[in-house]
DNA sequence: CTTCATGTCGCCCTCTGCTGGTTTGCG
DNA sequence: ACGCAAACCAGCAGAGGGCGACATGAAG
């Protein structure tokens, strides 16, 4: 529904409409409705550029070009302005994009997998993934890798000087990607609703950076205390030694002469003091188990 | 007819962030 | 020596910027 004041316009607008392109490009054949039309092709062809900016070094083949060139770079005006978030962009197609990740419409599909894109370059860097090609290498040592992104940081990171790292602000350590940081302080310095309780004392914990930081200061403790005396030491199995000085029981028996003894040492040295070296190995056994036991 | 602004479709790029397997260091 | 947790690392998808190429429409 085309209207106009002008008889000239019209007959210009109804140009459109024909299928005849008589401007044809010498080098490629290509046919055209208008000269200017060739004439811009035939530029494509020769690189030639008459669309300059003289501030930023750049030249196109279009006024066009040139014109969202400057809305890009200089203006930064953004005509294109969603109307569910505060998106803006430059071009149409760009809001019709942003538009998409609003719907959840995914228009792209993959003919191999269920998978479906909101673009086609999305697509397409998918399919990748099916043929396990990784089209990008690493210079230096010629690691290869699927996307460019990846190929980038790894770059970065194995072979950069001055390679960023993410410092956490709670703990002060430095993680080498972001995202890890994101785990780090999720898994560590997170609120827990449910609070862990240190084993060792009466302490709990919302955050298990600090309940980590907390059980080291018992890894030096005696914390395994005798509830006769003021005995006091780092392992369990001291402790239930030194309660038999308590209970008076001696577990060990010797069945060469049967004298007792609370530990299995004492028994080892008395048997090296008192009787034959050649005795068998099964020469004593625990009073309690009735194990026997082999001492040399 | 030409020129210019604007529109449209498509391509490629980078940045970003999540995921899950692997490696490493510590208790 | 072993098991576990945390960091490392590559794969992969979401989102958005910028431009190539060409079409359309208004105005001179």
């Amino acid at each position: 529904t085309f209207t106009t004041l002008s008889i000239s316009s019209l007959k210009h607008h109804l140009k459109t409409h024909s299928d005849e392109k008589r401007h044809v490009c010498h080098l490629c054949l290509k046919a055209f409705r208008t000269a200017t039309l060739l004439h811009n092709h035939v530029n494509v062809h020769t690189r030639t550029r008459p669309y300059k900016r003289s501030d930023c070094d750049t030249a196109f083949v279009t006024s066009g070009e040139l014109s969202r060139h400057r809305h890009y770079k200089h203006t930064l005006e953004k005509r294109f302005r969603c109307s569910l978030c505060k998106y803006s962009c430059v071009e149409a197609s760009k809001m019709k994009r942003r538009t998409r990740s609003h719907t959840g419409e995914r228009p792209s599909a993959c003919d191999l997998c269920s998978y479906a894109s909101k673009d086609a370059y999305k697509l397409k860097r998918h399919m990748v993934t099916h043929s396990g090609e990784k089209p990008y290498e690493c210079y230096v040592c010629h690691a290869k890798f699927t996307q460019s992104g990846t190929v980038k940081i790894r770059m970065l990171q194995k072979h950069g000087e001055n390679v960023p790292k993410y410092q956490c602000p709670h703990c002060s350590i430095f993680i080498a990607q972001k995202s890890d940081l994101r785990i780090h302080l999720r898994n560590l310095h997170s609120h827990m609703a449910v609070a862990i309780k240190c084993s060792y004392c009466e302490a709990v914990f919302h955050e298990r950076s600090a309940f980590i930081q907390h059980k080291k200061t018992h890894r030096n403790e005696k914390r395994f205390k005798c509830d006769q005396c003021s005995y006091a030491c780092m392992q369990e199995q001291r402790l239930i030694v030194h309660k038999q000085t308590h209970t008076g029981e001696k577990p060990f028996t010797s069945l060469c002469c049967n004298k007792s003894f609370q530990r299995e040492q004492l028994l080892s040295l008395h048997f090296r003091k008192h009787h034959d070296s050649n005795i068998k190995p099964t020469a004593y056994e625990c009073s309690k188990c009735g194990k026997g036991y082999s001492l040399w």
